[in-house]
DNA sequence: GTGGTCTAGACCACC
DNA sequence: GTGGTCTAGACCACA
């Protein structure tokens, strides 16, 4: 699986290597049970540092989406992903509202909005 | 308006300011030519400094969405929106992107999440 | 002579209003000699403030461009306008400088710089 | 390369700023992709806040000519300066017209002012 | 170490 | 009264 950053962008690197390998599961490149590089390795393998690879493992191992053995490494986490609980749906919510709020101020229908929430779906799905 | 600030959000407040004020934009509660309180009158409303209001409304400025008069102050802009260009619509596919991706991850369908979305909608425009 | 001010540039009003008629005596719409509006009636054709008016008149006046009699009014310099001493020209100078760095910089050549000086030229003289 | 600032000039010292980085840009003295000092760095140097230095960075940035890496620093940005697109070319036009008038009305000839400019040119990119 | 954010308080230009 | 500029000093996120 590639992973791309954008070195430059705003979003924190962390934040971005969460980001590629949550969208890595969703579409399917990265099955559940299946191994990611060690931190080492991959932090090598992007040209960041070490630290910046744990900080992402650390967030999605806390959030449930992959387990971390002393040993073993570090696989998807193969018992499923975390649910859709409340917590989760209120902030998912919290963090639409801001693109909702700015689409309808520029003009954009509610139509042309859920469109673009299927593109990305089928882009993701493949 | 009633502008809600959570002190101890990661949302940087001059970034929740923005989110708050186009909110309000987008619901009508704020029409276009309507007046902005002064920085430092807002920034005393909400108990925060004057360059954290001012850094929001350099953003509202910037983008379009408000106009700053040196002397009169702060209004919603007159001569209507920014629009739909391709930069926008760019960002707000990168920004939907992550979240797209975490909700197939945790088992939301495609259905229930553009039915949050629609929610939200409706929420905003009341 | 009809003056056009943008209230919301960035440009402080009693600025434009200099520029303004400096660029109608350039253009031979205000002649030597010629009589402008009291402070009162320019201020309120335009729908300033008095004070605003009267400070693009005192810089005016002090750049040697109108003369201010306090029962005549107020008219372009008979004897003629302010020459090119060393201090304008030094002026001048320092406020040409970052144009033309910016322009270097977003690679417009030295040709095209003064192309579109030329033109502003014909536009000021018509 | 060694930066000039007056802390007594009408100009902002944030935007002398600025402008002195452009025409170090413009001179050749920075090259694309090379390193400018940090905020603090370039703060304490000029004897300034830095703050100041931080709002003509981020004039900087927004306008293209640097780039802005929240731990890397802050570079003259590699892939190229900012355009002659029309909204740049039209501030130019407004910019450059009031020094124009005044020049004419100062008695300075199209020749004499072009010449100036050709001096400028020189003298930039020596 | 870097930039990002926030505060507190000051003076000035403008109208 | 408004926003614009500048200072001084603090804590945090990021790498």
């Amino acid at each position: 699986m590639l992973l791309k950053l954008n070195l430059e962008s705003e979003t924190p690197i962390y934040l971005q290597l969460r980001n590629s390998i949550i969208e890595g599961i969703a579409s399917g490149q990265l099955k559940e049970g299946e191994a990611l590089p060690s931190v080492r390795m991959m932090a090598s393998d992007l040209g960041v540092n070490m630290h910046t690879v744990n900080k992402a493992y650390q967030l999605l191992k806390q959030a449930g989406f992959i387990l971390i053995h002393r040993q073993k490494g570090v696989v998807v986490n193969p018992d499923g992903m975390p649910g859709l609980d409340d917590e989760y749906k209120e902030s998912l919510n919290s963090g639409l509202r801001p693109f909702i709020s700015e689409a309808i101020c520029r003009g954009m229908g509610e139509s042309e909005f859920l469109k673009m929430c299927q593109t990305i779906f089928k882009d993701i799905k493949q």
